[in-house]
RNA sequence: GCCGGAGUGGCGGAAUGGUAUACGCGCGCGACUCAAAAUCGCGUCUCGCAAGGGAUGGGAGUUCGAGUCUCCCCUCCGGCACCA
């Protein structure tokens, strides 16, 4: 046979699918329907590198695969195309924006066509198409209509360099995700979508989704939904409250102080006497830019307000207030009350301006058995303080050793406090009285039960630092026989303390200098304490008249830039009637034809100056009225376009309700990046779109499958800057489109991102020559059906879960087992040509063709494997003694367990390493092993 | 710091709790060739002449049997991060 000419046969077939319309999609409802869709590029200037196709390899080999399953698929392209990269590019070449994109579509729809896809191009969408972007900002308007889409004259995010206001998405950290520069606060007027109403279903929804659990986790952590409680603090010589978020109100015993973000509007009403210099915290708060803001390491600062107290709604305490600028305006009530006990923030904040801390959740300590309540006992309650003891050097600490070695320190007596009974304990325990007690170890309080004298001990104990004057001792407990006292090393006490025994993690505290975050049991709350943290966070809410409630992190998406590529957002403002929607008659908003697009930097839209467009009449009014200038984000039209690939010339709706209710939801969406961004504002609109009836599943994508990235060989991203771009046209006229689309699934897992390498890619092109030269003869070959039939099932089940590089391994196993053998039946290779034509379009169906078929094998039904088949006649199986493979063994497949053993016993290598031995058991897995469980004498 | 994921040959990687390293690349040797390329064959974790031993980031555990399950620790990647 000849050498294989992939170049021919691949032009070959490529034009003759195209003629024979054999990818174009009907809706057929006899059939079970699969949307299979890939995120639709972003038409760039640079062209395609071989890592844009591989998720667009992967659906069209789950597509076809589902096609020949007998599914009726639907798998469309189009263009994204609105936005600030194709701006860029045009003002950088010169040309105008329309021209540009046109240019870069039909360079990535040439470089896409080589590459042998099954799109149906009747389908393609452009999002820049005013027959398109009609609905794009039809669905602006409906939001609009019900209160979503408003007008805000917040501070928003404002990159210099592209000279547009940004949504917190468009963020990587603090700099512009497109240009790195770092982005300032500005007020601007602006359009803003409230996606916050619909965090919560977005949260929810999530759940059922057959997602990649990552992906989950950051739409979660980007929702960032905290459940706390509201609570209002009020104010001396005042009627106003502050209202506070706090997710542990089971603290509140302990709030010390209330802290007001500089944002706060009542910094501004309250009047204190030390007006002049909050207003210069204020402003100098204002001025920094958000790295200096919101970096957790530097030094927290803050200014009293003077002049007024909070009062505690449980304590009653008066307390003080400051305005602080690690809190921030824009979260939860933009301001909090102080725990400096369980907080670290707060923590450090009162040690810098000598706060009080007072600990009121101690730690439930139940390291076993030994310290859990026992219901069946009564139950004592007992106060115990504990010393850590050392010497001023810190050359020693001081243990106790009893019948446990713990800690100096015991029980308080009636009516003493913690220093009374530290003082006497460390006195009568120890014989030192020369010493002076530091503070309390900072919350290191615990709780947990001990069972003497038949009680559980309910203990709650604190340590305190207690450091020696001199070493002079009188007589103490350890002179009577008690217990002794040792000295150890500081690195040596907590391998010392009996394990598990609360003293030693009462040291680790010590040792650590850290608040106490976590949740316990409230302690020194009044009529709280004992409750659990869980407890009495609804209880001590309750109490306050504060209500339960959630809080996001999730902004609204800002919606508005000031750039003349992108949609036209369709208001019209009217002196007298305010901002008006544009009929729907008269949409879509053109964007119109100009010469100079540039942003003009003021904060208003290039569009701003092009009075003819600008000046019209209010549709309510007829007065005269000028057109909003802003555009829409580059997100807007990708936020619905695998609704519109429905139904793509639909004149009277964004997509048919019939339509949409057989082709929804997207079975399975493939693509990496946009794990956050446009994921969330599709579920976004979505939803929305579900709520006016417009479409009738509440999530647009059942299954999301992220693929991993491709590198250059370099192991760098690829990029014209490194030069290191692999064109996948230079790829597929060296190695053929097969080779190239079976190298891109075998080279790993699919969501792996892996580097590019050229001399890998010679093995599937060599594999791609072998299926080639492969003559397949009229007699079946019967010992290729085991290996036939576990490819087959083997193929199926990992093109089905995405698990592409082992079906391709797989289907090389076939082939290497065919050569060895020498020939193959022609129903076997039919078989198998049929598999692997979802990953080898053209070599398939040339093949196809030569064994005299008339139709396209992609019209084919896929084969079906026989179970029975899959299984060989003999198998290997591995006998071991004690765990270790001393000898394989053939056995027919069906062997039964004593036929196997005896035959393993008698085997020349195992019977000689039995002898001797006692055997206790004998473990057979049909199939795998046989394990001997023996006892050497 | 919190959350998610991952650590297996020179490399990409494979392995329903059952012979670890499939498949491919690379490399070595051989065949074909005047020669090279291409192609084909054989070999390729490690120590050991062998018998045998040791290896899946480290340490413990469960099990007849652990890359796989449990606990602790280390490293890397990704997301979030002064979010109360």
């Amino acid at each position: 046979m000849e050498r294989y000419d992939h170049s021919k046969i691949e032009k070959k077939w490529q034009e003759r699918w195209k003629e024979s319309q054999l990818y174009k999609t009907s809706q057929d409802p006899s059939k079970p329907k699969s949307y299979v869709l890939d995120m639709f590029p972003y038409p760039s200037g640079e062209g395609l590198h071989v890592g844009h196709p591989k998720g667009y390899i992967a659906t069209d080999i789950y597509s076809r695969f589902k096609r020949m399953q007998g599914h009726n698929v639907l798998h469309p392209m189009g263009w994204d195309a609105f936005g600030l990269p194709a701006e860029n590019f045009a003002i950088k070449n010169k040309i105008h924006p329309r021209a540009a994109v046109e240019k870069n579509i039909a360079t990535f729809k040439d470089q896409l066509s080589h590459i042998g896809f099954n799109y149906d191009w009747s389908r393609e969408i452009n999002t820049t198409d005013p027959a398109y972007y009609k609905w794009t900002q039809w669905i602006f308007l409906q939001l609009y209509k019900k209160g979503l889409a408003f007008q805000s004259n917040e501070p928003i995010n404002w990159c210099p360099s592209c000279m547009t206001g940004l949504a917190n998405e468009d963020l990587d950290g603090n700099v512009c995700e497109r240009c790195g520069s770092v982005v300032e606060k500005r007020a601007l007027p602006q359009w803003v979508l409230k996606i916050t109403a619909y965090a919560d279903r977005m949260l929810t929804d999530l759940d059922a989704l057959d997602w990649p659990e990552h992906i989950k986790t950051a739409q979660r952590n980007w929702i960032g939904k905290s459940e706390g409680s509201e609570i209002e603090f009020a104010v001396t010589g005042s009627d106003k409250k502050i209202k506070v978020f706090t997710t542990r109100a089971d603290t509140l015993f302990g709030a010390t102080f209330l802290v007001l973000a500089p944002e706060h509007p009542l910094i501004q009403e309250l009047s204190i006497e030390n007006t002049a210099e909050v207003q210069a915290y204020v402003a100098a708060a204002a001025a920094k830019t958000e790295i200096e803001r919101t970096n957790a390491d530097k030094e927290k600062t803050g200014v009293e307000l003077k002049g007024i107290k909070a009062i505690n709604p449980v304590s009653k305490e008066e307390i003080p207030l400051f305005v602080a600028d690690y809190v921030l305006g824009e979260y939860g009530t933009g301001a909090i009350m102080a725990v400096p006990a369980h907080d670290e923030r707060d923590h450090a904040f009162a040690k810098k301006y000598n706060l009080p801390i007072k600990d009121v959740v101690s730690k439930h300590f139940i390291a076993n058995d030994e310290y859990a309540e026992k219901p069946d006992l009564e139950t004592l309650n007992r106060k115990v303080v504990d010393a850590i003891i050392r010497d001023k050097d810190d050359n020693f600490y001081l243990i106790k050793e009893g019948s446990y070695v713990h800690l100096v320190g015991g029980g308080k007596d009636e009516g003493e406090d913690d220093l009374e009974a530290l003082k006497r304990e460390v006195i009568e325990e120890t014989g030192y009285t020369d010493f002076i007690i530091n503070e309390k170890i900072s919350s290191a309080g615990f709780w947990g039960y001990r069972h003497t004298k038949n009680k559980n001990q309910r203990t709650v104990g604190y340590a305190y630092e207690v450091v020696l004057n001199s070493l002079e001792r009188i007589s103490s407990e350890v002179d009577e026989g008690k217990h002794e006292i040792i000295s150890v090393k500081k690195d040596e006490v907590l391998k010392t303390i009996t394990a598990g025994h609360p003293h030693a993690y009462l040291f680790e505290q010590y040792l650590k200098h850290e608040s106490f975050t976590d949740e316990g049991i409230l302690i020194n709350s009044g009529e709280f304490d004992g409750l659990t943290s869980e407890e009495a966070k609804k209880k001590i809410t309750e109490a306050v008249g504060g209500k339960m409630t959630s809080t996001y992190k999730i902004k609204d998406w800002v919606f508005s830039r000031q750039r003349y590529w992108g949609e036209p957002i369709p208001i019209i403002h009217c002196e007298k009637d305010g901002a008006v929607a544009v009929p729907d008659d008269q949409l879509p908003v053109l964007l119109p034809e100009v010469e100079s697009y540039e942003p003009s930097g003021t904060g208003e839209s290039p569009l701003a100056n092009i009075t003819d467009w600008v000046n019209t009449t209010c549709p309510t009014c007829g007065g005269p009225a000028k057109r909003e200038t802003n555009t829409m984000p580059q997100w807007a039209g990708s936020s619905w376009y695998y609704l519109r690939f429905m139904d793509p010339d639909n004149k009277e709706a964004l997509v048919s309700k019939d339509v949409e209710k057989y082709w929804a939801p997207v079975d399975v969406y493939v693509g990496g990046d946009h794990a956050v961004r446009h994921l969330i504002y599709a579920r976004f609109w979505h939803k929305f779109l579900y709520d006016i009836g417009s479409v009738s599943t509440i999530e647009p994508f059942a299954r999301l499958e992220f693929l991993g990235f491709i590198l250059a060989e370099d192991g760098r991203k690829m990029s014209k800057r490194y030069g290191n771009v692999i064109n996948p046209d230079d790829v597929v006229r060296t190695y053929g489109a097969d080779a190239f689309r079976t190298y891109e699934m075998f080279m790993g897992p699919f969501e792996n991102t892996v580097a590019w390498s050229t001399s890998s890619i010679t093995g599937t092109a060599r594999f791609i020559e072998r299926v080639y030269k492969i003559e397949s003869g009229p007699t079946e070959i019967k010992s290729l059906n085991p290996v036939l039939h576990q490819t087959i099932k083997k193929v199926t089940d990992d093109i089905e879960a995405f698990k592409f590089n082992t079906a391709v391994s797989q289907m090389m196993i076939f082939i290497n087992a065919v050569e060895k053998e020498g020939s193959v039946g022609k129903e076997q290779w039919e078989n198998f040509l049929q598999i692997l034509a979802p990953f080898a379009p053209h070599v398939t169906d040339e093949l196809w063709e030569k064994l005299g078929h008339m139709e396209s094998i992609h019209t084919t039904s896929w084969p079906t494997y026989d179970p029975t088949k899959t299984v060989a006649d003999t198998v290997t199986v591995a006998i071991q003694i004690n765990g270790k493979t001393r000898a394989t063994i053939e056995l027919p497949s069906e062997t039964e367990k004593e036929e196997a053993l005896s035959a393993a016993r008698s085997h020349a290598d195992i019977a000689p390493k039995l002898s001797g031995t006692k055997e206790l058991r004998a473990i057979y897995v049909p199939g795998k092993i046989i394990n001997f469980v023996v006892e050497l004498s």
